[in-house]
DNA sequence: TTGAAAGCGTTACCAG
DNA sequence: CTGGTAACGCTTTCAA
């Protein structure tokens, strides 16, 4: 007991004894057993994050700030994706809870808080809203990115602007809302086949876009989900012989670096990725 | 030991009795406590990434196939980023091993190989050696990629090629080493002041290039450690109102996505990032 | 095939 | 201030 609290710098130890244990601590290099500790303390300073895809510079950059802010705290982090998969985001939940983690900073995948529900552990839900559930999150103000960026194509002279919206997720219903927000404002709205839905990256932009140009009166302006598919996008248009953003005007949201350094300078909202990895750490 | 047993399948066990055990188990919930097997068994499933900076993308890459590999097996990862500091790297380590990480993947940003010699958990290092010390290691040919991207320039047409080398790291040792090949191969030389020693990001690309522009004699073509370094060095091109690749010919090494939609084609050599990431885990 | 006993390395509790 | 005892939830060992 006396090492145990020497080490701990507990209060309760004499000044010589604490001193003489350290002493030999540091003569057998002795270092403490996290696990041990863990089972009788009930915590293991690890905290699980939970993403679909650590390939996104966006969830990259989560995980960054998350690790980074909870670091100092002596937490560590252990990551687990989950592929945009509903089951097995519940599968590795549970897993990382069986190994008892301090926390969970989640950017789900499920359709609604169901199951959520039940979880004894603390948890924060990042980018990503779970209808239905009254949980802690941090994320973004979507309908705001949407207002902002369909507001910049109009204020450039766009009139019929799509909305290649991304998956079915809280962020891209946010972002739509704002998109139509702004139409509304100025007195324009999303002629029929305007609002697509599609995947998150580049390939499903591309894709989403060719069924643009494939209306018989195409967009002159797309807000896109994010920047991945804005790039995708783009290559669809240049492919069509059409210029950017003579033709057709691209805004995204932004997702990755050097953006300005794009052949044809990609429009952006900023919506500040690290704050968001930062605050859900610091909220957990 | 009879639930014990029939939970993991052992052989020693009745049928009736197994199945007695599992169906309470499913009433009652159960799941097994990781820290509590982990401290009879001295196996934690859990292994350390030691990477200066996962806001890389390089080693965003890199966690995410080093995880998508050991999760099958039951592996998670936990990370731990370094800054390219030595000396917190070491920390982290001890930290991670007092954890009872099962082994370790680490990109280390160490000077040599003496700390880690005593080092008792199994360890891989990824895509940096260290000097004087016999480990496991994955990693690319790097002179190889030297060589073939001073190859490319030089078939370009390029007679006066600089390097801009990247941090002091066995990487960029490795690059400039192909470099000088390629030069002599072609009966080149590098010419006074032509290999800078920069960072590894776009800023220090930047300020290198503009180094190589203040000669008297500039370069028409550089070999740069990666992209970030080439997209700064770009920035320098242009804001001295010359124009790639026509007056400077550049060419990085793959760290980022959609160098293909750059203002200027950014020629790169693949590295196989993932691969890296994947071998790396199925070593350990 | 079953289960009693010991122990993994630590900390909580409490008596001295 | 000091330190003995029990316990955390599991697995290994071994006897029945």
């Amino acid at each position: 007991m006396a090492v145990s609290k020497a080490l701990r710098n507990h209060t309760d130890i004499g000044a010589e004894t604490k001193e003489r244990v350290l002493k030999r601590a540091a003569e057998l290099n002795y270092r403490i057993d996290w696990v041990a500790r863990s089972l009788v303390t009930g915590r293991t300073f690890l905290v699980g994050l939970v993403v679909p895809d650590l390939m996104q510079t966006f969830f990259a950059e989560i995980a960054t700030a998350v690790a980074a802010t909870l670091a100092p705290a002596g937490y560590h982090v252990v990551i687990s994706h989950t592929g945009e998969n509903a089951k097995e985001e519940l599968t590795n939940i549970e897993i990382l809870v069986s190994r008892k983690v301090d926390g969970l900073i989640i950017a789900s995948a499920q359709r609604n808080g169901k199951s959520f529900e039940k979880l004894k552990v603390p948890y924060v839900l990042i980018d990503r809203t779970l209808p239905g559930l009254d949980a802690n999150y941090v994320g973004t103000q979507n309908e705001e990115i949407g207002f902002l960026a369909t507001d910049h194509l109009i204020q450039q002279g766009c009139r019929r602007i799509a909305h290649l919206r991304g998956p079915k997720l809280s962020t891209s219903a946010g972002r739509e809302r704002g998109y139509s927000k702004a139409l509304e404002k100025h007195d324009l709205k999303a002629c029929k086949g305007f609002i697509v839905e599609t995947g998150h990256d580049d390939v499903a932009g591309y894709t989403g876009m060719k069924q643009l140009l494939a209306l018989d009166a195409p967009p002159d302006g797309v807000f896109c989900f994010n920047d991945p598919v804005a790039i995708g996008a783009m290559r669809a248009i240049l492919e069509a012989g059409l210029s950017v953003p003579r033709d057709v005007a691209l805004i995204g949201v932004a997702n990755m670096h050097y953006s300005d350094f794009m052949a044809i300078p990609l429009s952006t909202v900023d919506q500040g990725t690290s704050l968001m990895g930062r605050q859900a750490a610091q909220r957990l």
